[in-house]
DNA sequence: TATGAATGAGAATTCATTCAT
DNA sequence: AATGAATGAATTCTCATTCAT
């Protein structure tokens, strides 16, 4: 008899939770399909009826981080009244994503670009799905005259990359309160002039 | 008798030149001894006579890179009169020693924290090392009223995610005259009000 | 389900059996892991999920002997009337357990001290057990003035080298009916005087 | 110019001296050709021109235990009254020239049979020859009612192992005056009977 | 002769993946 | 669906031997 899907779907989540773990720990290449499955409770081969391979399941879990990541830019600028507000918007959307998702933000961030071909390219269209709604924002802020002109999408992802390492910063302090986000935005919002 | 003692560093110098290479291109872990070796046209055993183990060639790399930043960095510096220059010096330093070291910057800034957990505290130091750096230079400036006040150590950092990102950003396209260099610095200055 | 424990068991004597076998006939360097694994029937990596080296796997081995002879002696010389049946049983019983387990004997007897330190540990202190308990035979024997005076654990040595000696010059011939020992036990019995 | 064949000769015994030395320490497997000419002061390609390979140097310093023994144990024995002074002679001449020569005894009696096939197929010639020495002495006391009956082969290994047995129990403990000697002569000869 | 850097075959060990139960 | 023992390809490192100098 099998299980209900929902179960499924729920022993789908704790191996990749157990996988965004293992992996933020270990890096991709020392992590071991093994420890992943002890992780979740359940044995080797179990993983591989959930994901057809290691690099599948690694591959996945950025895919998560995606959407989520974009699902609550996209939320969060929604209702904001001007370009400026939601500038602002997403770049504390993706500071808060990150924050709640800390395994999720150390696998892409520590092993990020290092580990597979194929995870640097996912990890890049992120990043460039992102840059690209930055890119918008700023472009249609310089055209009102709200910050300097400038190659809108190198600044989109000069923003990126400094909230990235605010991010890294964090990761490396255990848990922390929020306070430097407003010097993070501070700084961002000024670069931009 | 022996090779001279200029040859034998010679080879070392074309073991590490290949290992920058296929570690850029593979990943440390993808990248195997017996390619660094035949990209570097010795035979396998050859490259443990110089390095100890892969891990140390590894290591090597990012020590030779530290230096040459902190180095050029340091030059930089010499003899500009003002802080504001210092660190506008500084950050093209940064900028130029990554754009000349191109197969060393990939290493580091993409396999980087991920590789091998010494690799990701070597990395760190070198970074906390810049930091620092930044770090004296934005609390000076801050002092004398040029740029506004703030945590000096974390927006230290977010300057060197910035570039970080920049140089990324760089490495993905085709070499590439400096004419970015301009943006990243106007940027930098500005977040720093 | 996983397969029994005693399957499990089964399969490690398996092992040790085969590991017995190609360590007697090429000595614990030349004898190759995949080559016990294959005389066990099973893949090389079979090997490594029952032992953690080839280290271990041979030490062992001697382990096996050790409790074996121990174990056999120990049983021999209960039920013993007085000092001199103790000690023609204790030879009796060493001599017998080696001829049961030629392959085992031939690993301690051959490889012994050559192979590893922790080795010629190990062995040490099986022969220096034995040794022992010969010497409190000889020292008693002597007290009762059934034997002739002397160093007591120097006389146990050279007891033990006989015997050795005959196990060696029996194991280089084929299978052997036990006619010999009764020159071996007179031989050892005269020289205790 | 070609350094005078005394030279050679010279240098070839620095090399067996080192050998023995290094093969005696770490055993046959784990000694490096390079280790033994770095002991003998050359580099490691001029070990490799006083012998084919580290093998038949192992098997040449066998043979020159051998002719060492063979020619004391004889000389020892000429002018020997009568058989049972020709035994204790050949005992006593053994044991003296394997204290004399400490490495290679330790190479010969701990690494010995275990080492390489052809080594163990030498050992036991060596000793044979030893033990046919023997076994015409124990066959003619034998005659002469001197000593018991009894298989004079196997005695006369029996009397080598224990030998053997002593000289490793000697070699265990830092260098010795020869006090034991008199016990294992006594032994050996009350073996006999 | 002597040197020692270079060679490359060889072996132990790991671990993603499979599959019989 | 779940299990976990078994597999064997892959990779690092070692070291006897060679050979250009």
């Amino acid at each position: 008899m099998s299980r209900s899907a929902s179960a499924q779907i729920e022993r789908r989540q704790e191996l990749l939770r157990a996988a965004a773990s293992v992996f933020a720990q270990r890096g991709y290449e020392r992590a071991k399909v093994a420890e992943i499955a002890a992780t979740a409770n359940v044995a080797t081969g179990t993983f591989y009826l959930y994901f057809p391979s290691k690099e599948a399941c690694f591959l996945d879990l950025v895919a998560q981080l995606y959407e989520i990541v974009l699902q609550r830019v996209t939320a969060a600028r929604q209702g904001q009244a001007d370009v400026l507000r939601k500038l602002k918007a997403s770049i504390t959307a993706v500071l808060e994503t990150f924050e709640d998702e800390r395994d999720l933000a150390a696998v892409v961030l520590l092993q990020g670009s290092g580990s597979l071909p194929q995870m640097a390219e996912r990890l890049r269209s992120v990043e460039d799905n992102l840059a690209q709604l930055l890119a918008q924002d700023l472009k249609e802020a310089a055209d009102t005259g709200l910050i300097a002109r400038g190659d809108a999408s190198l600044r989109a992802h000069l923003v990126i990359g400094a909230m990235r390492e605010a991010l890294l910063y964090r990761l490396r302090q255990p848990a922390q309160d929020g306070s430097q986000d407003e010097t993070v935005r501070a700084f961002l919002l000024h670069a931009l002039g």
